[in-house]
RNA sequence: CGGGGUGUAGCACAGUCCGGUUAGCGCGCCAGCUUCGGGAGUUGGAGGUCGAAGGUUCGAAUCCUUUCACCCCGACCA
Protein backbone atom coordinates (compact mmCIF):
# COMPACT_ATOMS: atom_id res chain seq x y z
CA UNK A 1 0.00 0.00 0.00
CA UNK A 2 2.75 2.59 1.04
CA UNK A 3 4.12 1.46 -2.37
CA UNK A 4 1.45 2.46 -4.16
CA UNK A 5 1.19 6.10 -2.24
CA UNK A 6 4.76 6.61 -3.07
CA UNK A 7 3.90 5.94 -6.88
CA UNK A 8 0.75 8.73 -7.02
CA UNK A 9 3.30 11.10 -4.74
CA UNK A 10 5.84 10.83 -7.60
CA UNK A 11 3.26 12.18 -9.98
CA UNK A 12 3.19 15.57 -10.12
CA UNK A 13 -0.55 16.81 -10.59
CA UNK A 14 -1.81 13.59 -8.29
CA UNK A 15 -1.74 14.97 -4.76
CA UNK A 16 -6.23 14.54 -4.33
CA UNK A 17 -5.81 11.51 -5.68
CA UNK A 18 -2.95 10.29 -3.28
CA UNK A 19 -5.30 12.23 -0.38
CA UNK A 20 -8.10 10.21 -1.34
CA UNK A 21 -6.50 7.26 -1.85
CA UNK A 22 -4.87 7.85 1.83
CA UNK A 23 -7.80 8.41 3.21
CA UNK A 24 -9.85 5.25 2.23
CA UNK A 25 -6.55 2.51 2.18
CA UNK A 26 -5.69 4.03 5.86
CA UNK A 27 -9.87 2.98 6.72
CA UNK A 28 -10.85 6.48 7.75
CA UNK A 29 -13.74 6.96 5.31
CA UNK A 30 -15.19 6.02 2.00
CA UNK A 31 -17.51 7.36 -0.56
CA UNK A 32 -21.12 6.02 0.28
CA UNK A 33 -24.28 4.77 -2.37
CA UNK A 34 -25.48 8.08 -2.06
CA UNK A 35 -23.74 10.71 -4.25
CA UNK A 36 -21.41 13.30 -2.18
CA UNK A 37 -22.42 11.23 1.42
CA UNK A 38 -18.91 9.98 3.04
CA UNK A 39 -18.93 6.97 5.51
CA UNK A 40 -17.06 7.81 8.80
CA UNK A 41 -15.39 4.12 8.91
CA UNK A 42 -14.70 3.09 12.83
CA UNK A 43 -10.82 4.14 12.95
CA UNK A 44 -11.83 7.75 11.47
CA UNK A 45 -14.24 8.30 13.92
CA UNK A 46 -12.89 7.44 16.97
CA UNK A 47 -10.42 10.21 15.31
CA UNK A 48 -13.16 12.51 15.29
CA UNK A 49 -14.59 11.41 18.71
CA UNK A 50 -11.31 12.19 20.13
CA UNK A 51 -11.07 15.92 18.52
CA UNK A 52 -14.78 16.18 19.69
CA UNK A 53 -13.93 15.30 22.95
CA UNK A 54 -11.19 17.82 23.04
CA UNK A 55 -13.08 20.54 21.74
CA UNK A 56 -15.90 19.94 23.63
CA UNK A 57 -13.93 20.16 26.51
CA UNK A 58 -12.85 23.48 25.92
CA UNK A 59 -16.30 24.59 24.68
CA UNK A 60 -17.20 23.72 28.77
CA UNK A 61 -14.17 25.88 30.16
CA UNK A 62 -15.42 28.65 28.62
CA UNK A 63 -18.43 28.75 29.75
CA UNK A 64 -20.61 26.82 27.09
CA UNK A 65 -23.31 24.05 26.97
CA UNK A 66 -25.08 21.78 24.77
CA UNK A 67 -28.15 21.46 23.37
CA UNK A 68 -29.91 20.14 20.43
CA UNK A 69 -32.32 21.77 17.44
CA UNK A 70 -33.77 20.20 14.54
CA UNK A 71 -32.77 19.04 11.42
CA UNK A 72 -35.32 21.02 9.15
CA UNK A 73 -35.48 24.74 9.40
CA UNK A 74 -39.03 25.97 7.38
CA UNK A 75 -38.15 27.52 3.96
CA UNK A 76 -39.77 30.98 5.28
CA UNK A 77 -37.67 30.99 8.10
CA UNK A 78 -34.37 30.86 6.16
CA UNK A 79 -35.73 33.70 3.80
CA UNK A 80 -35.92 36.22 6.81
CA UNK A 81 -31.88 37.21 6.77
CA UNK A 82 -31.50 38.58 3.43
CA UNK A 83 -27.45 38.24 2.66
CA UNK A 84 -28.23 34.43 4.43
CA UNK A 85 -30.57 33.32 2.23
CA UNK A 86 -28.51 34.25 -0.72
CA UNK A 87 -25.57 32.89 0.74
CA UNK A 88 -26.88 29.32 1.21
CA UNK A 89 -29.85 29.15 -1.35
CA UNK A 90 -27.57 27.27 -3.99
CA UNK A 91 -26.97 24.37 -1.89
CA UNK A 92 -29.89 23.73 0.22
CA UNK A 93 -31.94 20.23 0.45
CA UNK A 94 -35.46 20.42 0.25
CA UNK A 95 -38.44 17.89 1.57
CA UNK A 96 -41.49 18.57 -0.20
CA UNK A 97 -43.51 15.79 0.44
CA UNK A 98 -43.68 13.18 3.60
CA UNK A 99 -45.13 10.07 2.05
CA UNK A 100 -44.35 7.46 0.07
CA UNK A 101 -47.14 5.02 -1.53
CA UNK A 102 -47.04 1.69 -3.62
CA UNK A 103 -46.35 2.78 -7.19
CA UNK A 104 -49.83 1.79 -9.02
CA UNK A 105 -48.00 0.55 -11.82
CA UNK A 106 -46.09 -1.86 -9.57
CA UNK A 107 -42.53 -0.26 -9.88
CA UNK A 108 -42.04 -0.59 -6.10
CA UNK A 109 -42.37 2.62 -4.04
CA UNK A 110 -42.95 6.45 -5.20
CA UNK A 111 -43.75 9.68 -3.42
CA UNK A 112 -47.58 10.20 -2.67
CA UNK A 113 -48.44 12.94 -4.68
CA UNK A 114 -51.16 14.07 -2.13
CA UNK A 115 -48.57 14.64 1.13
CA UNK A 116 -46.97 17.67 -0.11
CA UNK A 117 -45.87 19.79 2.79
CA UNK A 118 -47.97 23.22 2.39
CA UNK A 119 -44.66 24.58 3.45
CA UNK A 120 -41.11 23.19 2.36
CA UNK A 121 -38.49 22.21 4.71
CA UNK A 122 -34.67 22.64 4.30
CA UNK A 123 -32.50 20.54 5.57
CA UNK A 124 -30.14 22.51 7.58
CA UNK A 125 -26.93 23.79 6.07
CA UNK A 126 -26.53 26.18 9.31
CA UNK A 127 -29.29 26.63 11.89
CA UNK A 128 -28.64 30.40 12.68
CA UNK A 129 -32.47 30.52 11.53
CA UNK A 130 -34.21 27.99 13.92
CA UNK A 131 -32.11 28.83 16.88
CA UNK A 132 -32.90 32.60 16.44
CA UNK A 133 -36.09 31.81 16.09
CA UNK A 134 -36.15 29.86 19.21
CA UNK A 135 -34.15 32.50 20.87
CA UNK A 136 -37.01 34.63 20.52
CA UNK A 137 -38.53 32.63 23.38
CA UNK A 138 -35.99 32.37 25.62
CA UNK A 139 -34.94 35.98 26.14
CA UNK A 140 -37.01 39.06 27.53
CA UNK A 141 -34.27 40.81 29.64
CA UNK A 142 -30.23 41.62 29.71
CA UNK A 143 -31.07 38.85 32.88
CA UNK A 144 -31.47 36.08 30.07
CA UNK A 145 -28.20 36.92 28.84
CA UNK A 146 -25.90 36.26 27.79
CA UNK A 147 -27.09 32.67 26.11
CA UNK A 148 -23.98 30.60 25.25
CA UNK A 149 -24.85 27.18 23.36
CA UNK A 150 -23.07 24.61 21.65
CA UNK A 151 -24.74 22.02 19.43
CA UNK A 152 -22.98 19.10 17.94
CA UNK A 153 -24.83 18.14 14.79
CA UNK A 154 -24.84 16.69 11.04
CA UNK A 155 -25.47 19.54 8.29
CA UNK A 156 -26.25 19.01 4.62
CA UNK A 157 -24.72 21.72 1.47
CA UNK A 158 -25.83 20.16 -1.78
CA UNK A 159 -21.67 20.65 -3.08
CA UNK A 160 -21.04 20.51 -7.03
CA UNK A 161 -18.34 18.34 -5.94
CA UNK A 162 -17.30 16.81 -3.26
CA UNK A 163 -14.24 15.56 -1.52
CA UNK A 164 -13.81 12.99 1.56
CA UNK A 165 -13.89 15.01 4.64
CA UNK A 166 -12.62 18.60 2.62
CA UNK A 167 -15.93 19.17 1.14
CA UNK A 168 -19.05 16.37 1.58
CA UNK A 169 -22.95 16.90 0.57
CA UNK A 170 -23.40 15.91 4.75
CA UNK A 171 -20.87 16.81 7.36
CA UNK A 172 -20.44 16.29 10.89
CA UNK A 173 -20.01 20.09 13.05
CA UNK A 174 -20.24 21.91 16.15
CA UNK A 175 -22.04 25.21 15.74
CA UNK A 176 -22.11 27.53 18.79
CA UNK A 177 -24.72 30.03 18.71
CA UNK A 178 -24.36 32.93 21.74
CA UNK A 179 -26.69 35.99 22.37
CA UNK A 180 -25.02 38.98 24.15
CA UNK A 181 -26.61 42.07 25.93
CA UNK A 182 -23.72 44.78 24.25
CA UNK A 183 -21.88 44.56 20.89
CA UNK A 184 -18.75 44.78 23.05
CA UNK A 185 -19.41 41.20 24.68
CA UNK A 186 -20.10 39.60 21.18
CA UNK A 187 -17.12 40.64 19.72
CA UNK A 188 -15.26 39.42 22.71
CA UNK A 189 -17.05 36.26 22.07
CA UNK A 190 -16.06 35.97 18.35
CA UNK A 191 -12.16 36.67 19.40
CA UNK A 192 -12.14 34.10 22.03
CA UNK A 193 -13.55 30.90 20.37
CA UNK A 194 -11.35 31.57 17.45
CA UNK A 195 -8.73 31.81 19.85
CA UNK A 196 -9.96 27.87 21.18
CA UNK A 197 -9.92 27.05 17.49
CA UNK A 198 -6.54 28.47 17.36
CA UNK A 199 -5.35 26.50 20.52
CA UNK A 200 -6.64 23.56 19.68
CA UNK A 201 -5.16 23.01 15.76
CA UNK A 202 -1.89 23.88 17.38
CA UNK A 203 -2.00 22.20 20.85
CA UNK A 204 -3.85 18.98 19.42
CA UNK A 205 -3.83 18.69 15.90
CA UNK A 206 -0.31 19.81 15.62
CA UNK A 207 -1.41 22.07 13.02
CA UNK A 208 0.07 26.02 12.89
CA UNK A 209 -2.76 27.95 12.28
CA UNK A 210 -2.66 32.05 10.93
CA UNK A 211 -5.68 33.70 12.77
CA UNK A 212 -7.04 36.77 11.02
CA UNK A 213 -10.34 38.26 9.96
CA UNK A 214 -11.79 37.74 6.07
CA UNK A 215 -12.58 39.97 3.95
CA UNK A 216 -16.00 41.21 3.16
CA UNK A 217 -16.28 39.30 0.26
CA UNK A 218 -15.23 36.08 1.55
CA UNK A 219 -17.23 36.70 4.94
CA UNK A 220 -20.34 34.78 6.16
CA UNK A 221 -23.48 34.75 5.16
CA UNK A 222 -25.35 37.77 7.41
CA UNK A 223 -22.38 38.24 9.35
CA UNK A 224 -20.72 41.37 10.21
CA UNK A 225 -17.12 40.41 11.12
CA UNK A 226 -15.97 36.48 10.47
CA UNK A 227 -12.51 35.53 11.80
CA UNK A 228 -10.70 32.48 10.59
CA UNK A 229 -7.79 29.89 11.45
CA UNK A 230 -5.86 29.27 7.92
CA UNK A 231 -3.66 26.24 7.81
CA UNK A 232 -1.03 25.28 5.26
CA UNK A 233 -1.34 21.76 3.50
CA UNK A 234 1.27 20.22 2.75
CA UNK A 235 0.81 20.72 -1.17
CA UNK A 236 0.78 24.53 -0.90
CA UNK A 237 -3.06 25.11 -0.67
CA UNK A 238 -4.50 26.77 1.99
CA UNK A 239 -7.14 25.46 4.10
CA UNK A 240 -10.15 27.55 5.95
CA UNK A 241 -10.42 25.57 9.29
CA UNK A 242 -12.20 26.73 11.41
CA UNK A 243 -14.22 30.31 11.55
CA UNK A 244 -16.12 32.74 14.04
CA UNK A 245 -18.37 35.24 12.81
CA UNK A 246 -19.87 38.46 14.75
CA UNK A 247 -23.43 38.49 13.69
CA UNK A 248 -24.18 41.49 14.60
CA UNK A 249 -27.96 42.55 15.12
CA UNK A 250 -28.70 40.85 12.05
CA UNK A 251 -29.90 37.42 12.97
CA UNK A 252 -31.58 39.12 16.64
CA UNK A 253 -33.53 41.92 14.11
CA UNK A 254 -34.37 39.36 11.50
CA UNK A 255 -36.26 37.41 14.20
CA UNK A 256 -37.12 39.98 16.22
CA UNK A 257 -35.04 39.17 19.09
CA UNK A 258 -35.47 42.21 21.34
CA UNK A 259 -34.33 42.20 25.75
CA UNK A 260 -35.21 44.73 27.96
CA UNK A 261 -31.38 46.36 28.64
CA UNK A 262 -30.11 48.24 32.38
CA UNK A 263 -31.43 51.06 30.98
CA UNK A 264 -35.14 49.55 30.91
CA UNK A 265 -35.27 50.42 27.13
CA UNK A 266 -36.10 47.84 24.25
CA UNK A 267 -32.79 46.74 22.24
CA UNK A 268 -31.71 43.91 19.81
CA UNK A 269 -29.60 41.01 21.68
CA UNK A 270 -25.79 40.46 19.76
CA UNK A 271 -24.95 37.45 18.40
CA UNK A 272 -22.01 34.84 17.45
CA UNK A 273 -21.43 31.82 15.69
CA UNK A 274 -18.77 29.53 15.53
CA UNK A 275 -18.02 26.53 14.34
CA UNK A 276 -15.07 23.82 12.84
CA UNK A 277 -16.12 20.44 11.33
CA UNK A 278 -14.64 17.22 9.81
CA UNK A 279 -12.71 19.02 7.37
CA UNK A 280 -10.09 19.74 10.66
CA UNK A 281 -9.80 15.62 9.54
CA UNK A 282 -8.58 16.38 6.24
CA UNK A 283 -6.47 19.72 7.95
CA UNK A 284 -4.58 16.67 9.89
CA UNK A 285 -3.78 14.47 7.36
CA UNK A 286 -3.04 17.29 4.25
CA UNK A 287 -0.58 19.00 7.26
CA UNK A 288 1.60 15.93 8.68
CA UNK A 289 1.26 12.41 6.68
CA UNK A 290 3.93 11.41 4.40
CA UNK A 291 4.06 8.75 1.90
CA UNK A 292 4.08 5.90 4.38
CA UNK A 293 0.65 7.34 5.31
CA UNK A 294 -0.95 9.33 8.16
CA UNK A 295 1.06 10.90 11.26
CA UNK A 296 -1.50 11.41 13.90
CA UNK A 297 -0.62 13.53 16.94
CA UNK A 298 -0.96 11.53 19.63
CA UNK A 299 -3.13 13.56 21.49
CA UNK A 300 -5.64 12.28 19.17
CA UNK A 301 -4.78 9.15 18.02
CA UNK A 302 -7.13 6.59 18.64
CA UNK A 303 -3.67 4.67 19.31
CA UNK A 304 -0.93 5.34 20.77
CA UNK A 305 1.16 2.07 20.29
CA UNK A 306 1.16 -1.06 18.67
CA UNK A 307 2.60 -3.91 20.20
CA UNK A 308 3.62 -6.66 17.34
CA UNK A 309 5.42 -10.12 18.21
CA UNK A 310 8.04 -11.37 16.13
CA UNK A 311 8.69 -15.62 15.89
CA UNK A 312 9.26 -18.58 14.56
CA UNK A 313 6.90 -21.45 15.49
CA UNK A 314 4.50 -21.90 18.54
CA UNK A 315 7.03 -21.55 21.22
CA UNK A 316 8.62 -18.33 20.36
CA UNK A 317 4.88 -16.78 19.64
CA UNK A 318 3.50 -18.04 22.59
CA UNK A 319 6.45 -15.94 25.11
CA UNK A 320 6.65 -12.82 22.84
CA UNK A 321 2.63 -12.42 23.18
CA UNK A 322 3.12 -13.11 26.84
CA UNK A 323 5.94 -10.61 27.29
CA UNK A 324 3.88 -8.02 25.44
CA UNK A 325 0.82 -8.48 27.10
CA UNK A 326 2.71 -7.32 30.60
CA UNK A 327 4.50 -4.60 28.64
CA UNK A 328 0.97 -3.42 27.21
CA UNK A 329 -0.66 -3.43 30.70
CA UNK A 330 2.54 -1.26 31.94
CA UNK A 331 1.34 0.89 28.46
CA UNK A 332 -2.06 1.17 29.92
CA UNK A 333 -1.26 2.21 33.37
CA UNK A 334 0.26 4.93 31.94
CA UNK A 335 -3.22 5.91 30.35
CA UNK A 336 -1.73 5.09 26.69
CA UNK A 337 -3.98 3.21 24.08
CA UNK A 338 -2.36 0.13 23.47
CA UNK A 339 -2.89 -2.96 20.60
CA UNK A 340 -1.10 -6.01 20.21
CA UNK A 341 -1.11 -7.11 16.94
CA UNK A 342 -1.05 -11.29 17.33
CA UNK A 343 -2.49 -11.90 14.17
CA UNK A 344 -0.82 -14.95 13.28
CA UNK A 345 -1.63 -15.01 9.79
CA UNK A 346 -0.09 -11.98 8.37
CA UNK A 347 3.85 -11.44 8.98
CA UNK A 348 5.29 -8.53 10.99
CA UNK A 349 6.33 -6.57 8.04
CA UNK A 350 2.86 -6.25 6.69
CA UNK A 351 2.02 -5.11 10.38
CA UNK A 352 4.86 -2.64 9.96
CA UNK A 353 3.49 -1.35 7.03
CA UNK A 354 0.16 -1.06 8.04
CA UNK A 355 -0.02 0.93 11.04
CA UNK A 356 2.43 3.59 9.36
CA UNK A 357 -0.55 3.52 7.09
CA UNK A 358 -2.73 4.37 10.14
CA UNK A 359 -0.53 6.96 11.72
CA UNK A 360 -0.02 5.22 14.62
CA UNK A 361 2.68 7.27 16.92
CA UNK A 362 4.65 4.11 18.29
CA UNK A 363 5.59 0.59 17.22
CA UNK A 364 7.19 -1.84 19.71
CA UNK A 365 8.02 -4.94 18.08
CA UNK A 366 9.82 -7.67 20.64
CA UNK A 367 11.17 -10.94 18.66
CA UNK A 368 13.81 -13.50 20.50
CA UNK A 369 16.75 -11.81 20.48
CA UNK A 370 14.98 -9.53 22.27
CA UNK A 371 13.25 -11.41 24.75
CA UNK A 372 17.44 -13.03 25.03
CA UNK A 373 18.49 -9.69 25.60
CA UNK A 374 15.85 -7.89 27.40
CA UNK A 375 15.44 -5.51 24.78
CA UNK A 376 12.58 -4.16 22.85
CA UNK A 377 12.37 -2.32 19.24
CA UNK A 378 11.24 0.88 19.45
CA UNK A 379 10.09 2.95 16.10
CA UNK A 380 8.41 6.64 15.77
CA UNK A 381 5.73 7.30 13.27
CA UNK A 382 6.94 10.95 12.51
CA UNK A 383 10.81 10.76 11.85
CA UNK A 384 10.27 6.67 11.14
CA UNK A 385 13.58 5.90 12.94
CA UNK A 386 14.02 2.33 14.98
CA UNK A 387 16.04 2.12 18.28
CA UNK A 388 16.47 -1.03 20.18
CA UNK A 389 15.75 0.27 24.04
CA UNK A 390 15.90 -1.99 27.42
CA UNK A 391 12.19 -2.97 28.50
CA UNK A 392 13.04 -1.54 31.96
CA UNK A 393 11.41 1.52 32.32
CA UNK A 394 9.64 0.64 28.72
CA UNK A 395 6.56 2.70 29.92
CA UNK A 396 7.23 5.78 31.31
CA UNK A 397 10.04 6.02 28.33
CA UNK A 398 6.83 5.43 26.01
CA UNK A 399 5.03 7.85 27.56
CA UNK A 400 7.22 11.00 27.35
CA UNK A 401 8.05 10.20 23.79
CA UNK A 402 4.33 11.16 22.71
CA UNK A 403 4.79 14.49 24.57
CA UNK A 404 8.10 14.65 22.20
CA UNK A 405 6.38 13.72 18.71
CA UNK A 406 3.28 15.63 19.77
CA UNK A 407 5.68 18.54 19.71
CA UNK A 408 7.71 17.36 16.82
CA UNK A 409 5.59 17.04 14.51
CA UNK A 410 3.97 20.75 14.90
CA UNK A 411 7.57 22.39 14.54
CA UNK A 412 8.09 20.38 11.48
CA UNK A 413 4.82 21.84 10.24
CA UNK A 414 5.13 25.18 11.87
CA UNK A 415 9.02 24.91 10.02
CA UNK A 416 6.91 24.25 6.15
CA UNK A 417 4.40 26.83 6.62
CA UNK A 418 6.53 29.76 8.11
CA UNK A 419 8.93 28.77 4.88
CA UNK A 420 5.99 29.07 2.94
CA UNK A 421 4.66 32.65 3.62
CA UNK A 422 6.32 34.71 1.10
CA UNK A 423 6.24 38.19 0.97
CA UNK A 424 6.22 40.05 -2.43
CA UNK A 425 6.16 43.26 -3.82
CA UNK A 426 4.92 43.17 -7.34
CA UNK A 427 2.42 41.23 -9.85
CA UNK A 428 5.29 39.49 -11.37
CA UNK A 429 6.50 38.00 -7.80
CA UNK A 430 3.35 37.29 -6.85
CA UNK A 431 2.11 35.36 -9.99
CA UNK A 432 5.49 33.34 -10.01
CA UNK A 433 5.31 32.49 -6.33
CA UNK A 434 2.05 31.03 -6.47
CA UNK A 435 2.60 28.98 -9.50
CA UNK A 436 6.58 28.20 -8.41
CA UNK A 437 6.09 27.38 -4.31
CA UNK A 438 2.41 28.15 -3.45
CA UNK A 439 1.71 28.58 0.04
CA UNK A 440 0.71 32.02 1.81
CA UNK A 441 1.54 34.84 -0.47
CA UNK A 442 2.24 38.01 2.16
CA UNK A 443 1.19 41.07 -0.04
CA UNK A 444 -0.66 44.53 0.08
CA UNK A 445 -3.89 44.65 -1.44
CA UNK A 446 -6.13 48.49 -2.10
CA UNK A 447 -8.84 46.63 0.15
CA UNK A 448 -11.17 47.12 -2.90
CA UNK A 449 -13.74 43.97 -3.50
CA UNK A 450 -12.88 44.79 -7.12
CA UNK A 451 -9.56 43.95 -6.98
CA UNK A 452 -9.77 40.53 -4.27
CA UNK A 453 -11.72 39.67 -7.23
CA UNK A 454 -9.85 40.42 -10.34
CA UNK A 455 -7.10 38.58 -8.59
CA UNK A 456 -9.16 35.52 -8.17
CA UNK A 457 -9.85 35.79 -11.30
CA UNK A 458 -6.21 35.75 -12.97
CA UNK A 459 -4.74 33.63 -10.36
CA UNK A 460 -7.47 31.54 -8.42
CA UNK A 461 -6.11 32.88 -5.32
CA UNK A 462 -7.85 34.24 -2.42
CA UNK A 463 -7.08 36.44 0.42
CA UNK A 464 -7.42 34.29 3.39
CA UNK A 465 -7.35 36.56 5.85
CA UNK A 466 -5.79 39.86 6.85
CA UNK A 467 -3.71 38.42 9.74
CA UNK A 468 -4.66 39.52 13.12
CA UNK A 469 -0.86 40.19 13.72
CA UNK A 470 -0.49 42.11 10.44
CA UNK A 471 1.41 45.22 11.24
CA UNK A 472 0.61 48.55 9.71
CA UNK A 473 3.15 49.44 6.96
CA UNK A 474 2.49 51.55 4.21
CA UNK A 475 2.88 49.88 0.74
CA UNK A 476 1.11 49.57 -2.80
CA UNK A 477 -1.70 47.13 -3.96
CA UNK A 478 0.23 44.15 -5.88
CA UNK A 479 -2.38 44.70 -8.34
CA UNK A 480 -3.31 48.31 -8.26
CA UNK A 481 -1.10 49.81 -7.14
CA UNK A 482 -2.77 52.26 -4.82
CA UNK A 483 -1.95 52.62 -1.74
CA UNK A 484 -2.85 50.11 1.05
CA UNK A 485 -1.84 50.62 4.76
CA UNK A 486 -1.54 46.89 5.80
CA UNK A 487 -0.15 43.19 3.99
CA UNK A 488 -2.99 40.11 3.42
CA UNK A 489 -2.66 36.71 3.09
CA UNK A 490 -3.21 35.07 -0.12
CA UNK A 491 -3.08 31.49 -1.23
CA UNK A 492 -5.10 28.74 -3.86
CA UNK A 493 -7.27 26.87 -1.49
CA UNK A 494 -9.25 24.32 -0.66
C1' C B 1 -25.35 22.91 -15.50
C1' G B 2 -21.10 22.87 -19.48
C1' G B 3 -16.58 19.74 -21.31
C1' G B 4 -14.26 14.85 -21.13
C1' G B 5 -14.29 9.69 -19.60
C1' U B 6 -15.73 4.88 -17.50
C1' G B 7 -19.24 0.71 -16.42
C1' U B 8 -16.52 -6.90 -17.24
C1' A B 9 -15.54 -11.37 -9.90
C1' G B 10 -14.93 -8.02 -3.33
C1' C B 11 -10.99 -4.33 -5.54
C1' A B 12 -8.10 -2.74 -9.80
C1' C B 13 -8.08 -3.88 -14.93
C1' A B 14 -7.34 -6.46 -20.19
C1' G B 15 -10.51 -8.02 -24.06
C1' U B 16 -14.62 -3.96 -27.54
C1' C B 17 -11.80 -0.71 -33.07
C1' C B 18 -11.97 -5.82 -36.70
C1' G B 19 -18.52 -10.40 -33.52
C1' G B 20 -16.62 -16.87 -33.36
C1' U B 21 -14.60 -22.79 -28.34
C1' U B 22 -16.12 -23.06 -21.68
C1' A B 23 -14.70 -14.55 -20.79
C1' G B 24 -9.18 -13.59 -18.85
C1' C B 25 -4.87 -11.36 -15.64
C1' G B 26 -3.35 -9.23 -10.91
C1' C B 27 -4.70 -8.27 -5.82
C1' G B 28 -7.97 -10.11 -2.22
C1' C B 29 -10.81 -14.60 -0.37
C1' C B 30 -10.92 -20.28 1.14
C1' A B 31 -7.82 -24.97 2.09
C1' G B 32 -2.90 -27.33 2.53
C1' C B 33 2.42 -27.24 3.01
C1' U B 34 6.85 -24.36 3.69
C1' U B 35 7.86 -19.56 5.86
C1' C B 36 8.13 -15.38 9.65
C1' G B 37 13.69 -9.08 12.67
C1' G B 38 10.17 -4.61 6.79
C1' G B 39 4.47 -5.53 2.69
C1' A B 40 6.17 -14.27 1.89
C1' G B 41 6.53 -18.68 -1.51
C1' U B 42 3.97 -22.63 -3.48
C1' U B 43 -0.10 -26.10 -4.77
C1' G B 44 -5.21 -26.51 -5.18
C1' G B 45 -10.10 -24.07 -4.95
C1' A B 46 -14.47 -20.75 -4.84
C1' G B 47 -16.36 -16.47 -7.04
C1' G B 48 -19.35 -13.38 -13.46
C1' U B 49 -26.98 -12.77 -15.54
C1' C B 50 -19.75 -8.49 -19.09
C1' G B 51 -24.45 -1.55 -15.77
C1' A B 52 -29.88 -2.18 -17.68
C1' A B 53 -33.53 -2.74 -21.70
C1' G B 54 -34.44 -3.52 -26.72
C1' G B 55 -32.52 -4.64 -31.70
C1' U B 56 -29.15 -6.86 -35.78
C1' U B 57 -26.95 -11.88 -36.41
C1' C B 58 -26.36 -18.89 -37.14
C1' G B 59 -23.58 -16.57 -33.08
C1' A B 60 -22.93 -10.31 -29.14
C1' A B 61 -18.75 -8.20 -23.52
C1' U B 62 -17.74 -6.74 -28.78
C1' C B 63 -22.21 -3.81 -33.78
C1' C B 64 -26.95 -0.41 -33.50
C1' U B 65 -30.81 2.26 -30.44
C1' U B 66 -32.51 3.78 -25.80
C1' U B 67 -31.52 4.30 -20.77
C1' C B 68 -29.21 4.34 -15.91
C1' A B 69 -25.05 5.00 -12.83
C1' C B 70 -20.42 6.66 -11.53
C1' C B 71 -15.62 9.31 -12.11
C1' C B 72 -12.51 13.52 -13.71
C1' C B 73 -12.06 18.97 -15.21
C1' G B 74 -14.83 23.80 -14.59
C1' A B 75 -18.69 27.09 -12.02
C1' C B 76 -20.17 26.70 -6.17
C1' C B 77 -18.14 25.88 -1.27
C1' A B 78 -16.66 24.60 5.87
Amino acid sequence: MAKELKDLANREDSYSQWYNDLVVKAGLAEYSAVRGCMVIKPYGYALWENMRDALDGMFKATGHENAYFPLFIPKSFFSREASHVEGFAKECAVVTHYRLMNDPEGNGVVVDPDARLEEELIVRPTSETIIWNTYKGWIQSYRDLPILVNQWANVVRWEMRTRLFLRTAEFLWQEGHTAHETRQEAVEETARMIGVYRDFAEKWMGVPVVVGHKTANERFAGAEDTMTIEALMQDGKALQSGTSHFLGQNFARAFDVQFTNRENALDYVWATSWGVSTRLIGALIMAHSDNNGLVLPPKLAPLHVVLIPIYKGDEEYASAVARLRELADELRARGLKVKIDDRDNVRSGFKFAEYELKGVPVRLALGPRDMAAGTIELARRDTLTKEVVPQEGLAERVASLMDEIQAAIFERALAYRDDHITRVETWDEFVRTLDEKGGFISAHWDGTTETELAIKEATKATIRCIPLDAEDEEGRCVLTGNPSKRRVLFARSY
